[in-house]
RNA sequence: CGGGGUGUAGCGCAGUUUGGUAGCGCAUCUGGUUUGGGACCAGAGGGUCGCGGGUUCAAAUCCUGCCACCCCGACCA
């Protein structure tokens, strides 16, 4: 039977049960978010991917300069002799670092690296600066981006360069710099929640899996939707680590040379690949309304007849007051349904059509992008009954990722189960883990999963090892990852 | 770094086996008709066939060297 043009353009995104990686590729494509750059693993976000990054920055920008934040900038190029001066740093670094040689045709005496992080050009400086206890803390933040040299790259998931932000604090007491650690924690994990509606689980890094040069390492794991875990974001508890290498010294409150405690804490352009691996469809994207660039999206029907575009033009304006992002488009090249698939393809949350028969009867239609429903509103109080949609949609946005997740979270009774239920159900498996790394690197072997988190939310579930036997440290979450 | 694949119009591809005027679909532009789930008709523009060397009267096609990108693994936000 031949195929009519509507599954034609159906089968223009690859379905996520057939391929999910393919599925990722084709909708990141089909929605222009991206293009692929002359330079392997380097990627250009467009205008429409460019916006999500932006509504990130700002929702979070508030959050840090609510917190006694403030933005600086430091400089792209490192020293090799400052990147060297912290040992395990510099060991997890070293292997994908790029390396500038040259200025014109000359040779450098001393090369320099592109920031991988920017933890030992920030510790060299605040070194020159700190001199007193009264100047501390140190709260600042940069938004910027950095190059990390990878093997195998995926748009947002892993590019060669990719925009982030990090912050760097110094702190007079090790309990203010886990406290900062903690908060900086929990603001991602609310701007996940509230902003991208993506629930995670907030807990401890392993000592293998911490940042290079850290003493702990916090995380935010959220679960995607072929059960993989992508790790969100990262707050580094880094102690006197980089400030005794970097010699940052004060004089306390007693008179006596003191190292202050320091932190770091980033989140980048990976965020987006997360949302839509855990909210779009076959249908292409599917964005929450906070999110979303545009969040209506009117389209006229038949806007040629006497009426109809004033009557859209009228609402949009009602919308736009309203602080609703609203967009008309009243192109005469493209056809209705032309229009309706493209704006559900990218994602818009909902979708207003507006036509003579409309008009007549004081009503429009309106669709809903996450559950495709259809509903006929009428014209009296639009803005209020559009922002309540919007409302809703957002909070069912969450509830539902947070069912899909829990739905792939499950305990394990023992190593084989766990390793038959992850092939089986892939997610988040929950165990009992001894704390020891040649564990850790076993259940990596065998599987290639890795020990994601040791949650803050503990559960007792049992007193061994469910990998090797030996007494129990701690509940963690175990998972494949990106 | 291993294994696989692909380079021909903006995008997706055919043409390469068997050498002989570089094609198709979509997109773009012009004009017209259309508009409630990817509209239709008519016309138009657009190419150093990834790069170098070779064979030949003649190379997208054969030989040879290189390059790039994509996918899957191992390593990493």
């Amino acid at each position: 039977m031949a195929l009519n043009k509507q599954d034609d353009f159906v089968k223009e995104i690859t379905k996520m049960e057939d391929d999910f990686p393919q599925w990722y590729t084709d909708v990141i494509r089909k929605t222009d978010l991206v293009d692929y750059s002359p330079v392997k693993g380097f990627m250009v976000i467009k205008p429409y991917g460019y916006a999500l990054w932006e509504a990130i920055q700002s929702d979070l920008d508030k959050r840090f300069k609510d917190t006694g934040h403030k933005n600086v900038y430091f400089p792209l190029l490192i020293p090799e002799s400052l990147l060297n001066k912290e040992k395990e740093h510099v060991e997890g670094f070293a292997p994908e670092v790029a390396w500038v040689t040259h200025g014109g045709s000359q040779r450098l005496e001393e090369r320099l690296c592109v920031r991988p992080t920017s933890e030992t050009i920030i510790c060299s400086m605040y070194s020159k600066w700190l001199r007193s206890y009264r100047e501390l803390p140190y709260l600042y933040n940069q938004w910027c981006s950095v190059v990390r040299w990878e093997k195998a790259t995926r748009p947002f998931l892993r590019t060669s360069e990719f925009l982030w932000q990090e912050g760097h604090t110094l702190h007079e007491t090790a309990e203010e710099a886990q406290a900062e650690t903690l908060q900086m924690l929990s603001i991602y994990k609310s701007m996940c929640e509230d902003l991208l509606a993506i629930p995670v689980v907030d807990g401890l890094k392993s000592e293998s899996e911490k940042f290079a040069g850290a003493h702990q390492t916090y995380t935010i794991e959220a679960l995607m939707h072929d059960g993989k875990a992508l790790q969100s974001g990262t707050s580094h508890n880094l102690g006197q680590h980089f400030t005794k290498a970097f010699d940052i010294s004060f004089q306390g409150r007693t008179g006596e040379e003191e190292y202050p405690f320091h932190t770091s804490w980033g989140v980048s352009t990976r965020l987006i690949g997360g949302l839509i691996m855990v909210h779009s469809d076959n249908r292409g994207l599917v964005l929450p309304p906070k999110i979303a660039p545009t969040q209506v999206m009117i389209i006229p029907i038949a806007q040629k007849k006497e009426g109809v575009l004033d009557k859209a033009y009228e609402l949009k304006a009602a919308l736009h007051h309203a602080d609703i992002r609203v967009d008309i488009d009243d192109s005469e090249n493209q056809s209705p349904g032309w229009k309706f698939n493209e704006y559900e393809m990218k994602g818009m949350p909902l979708r207003i059509e507006i036509g003579p028969r409309d008009i007549k009867n004081n009503q429009m239609v309106v669709v809903r992008r996450d559950t495709l429903e259809k509903m006929t509103l009428s014209l009296d109080q639009p803005a209020k009954d559009i922002a309540e949609l919007l409302e809703t949609m957002q909070k069912e946005m969450l509830e539902r990722a947070r069912a899909s997740r829990d739905e792939k979270t499950y305990s394990i009774e023992s190593y084989d189960d766990f390793k038959v239920k992850q092939k089986e159900n892939p997610g988040f498996a929950k165990g009992m883990w001894c704390g020891c790394p040649e564990c850790e690197a076993k259940i990596k072997e065998d599987t290639g999963a890795t020990i994601r988190c040791i949650p803050f939310e503990q559960e007792d579930l049992g007193a061994n090892c469910h990998f090797c036997g030996a007494p129990a440290k701690h509940m963690v979450y175990v998972a494949r990852a990106y």
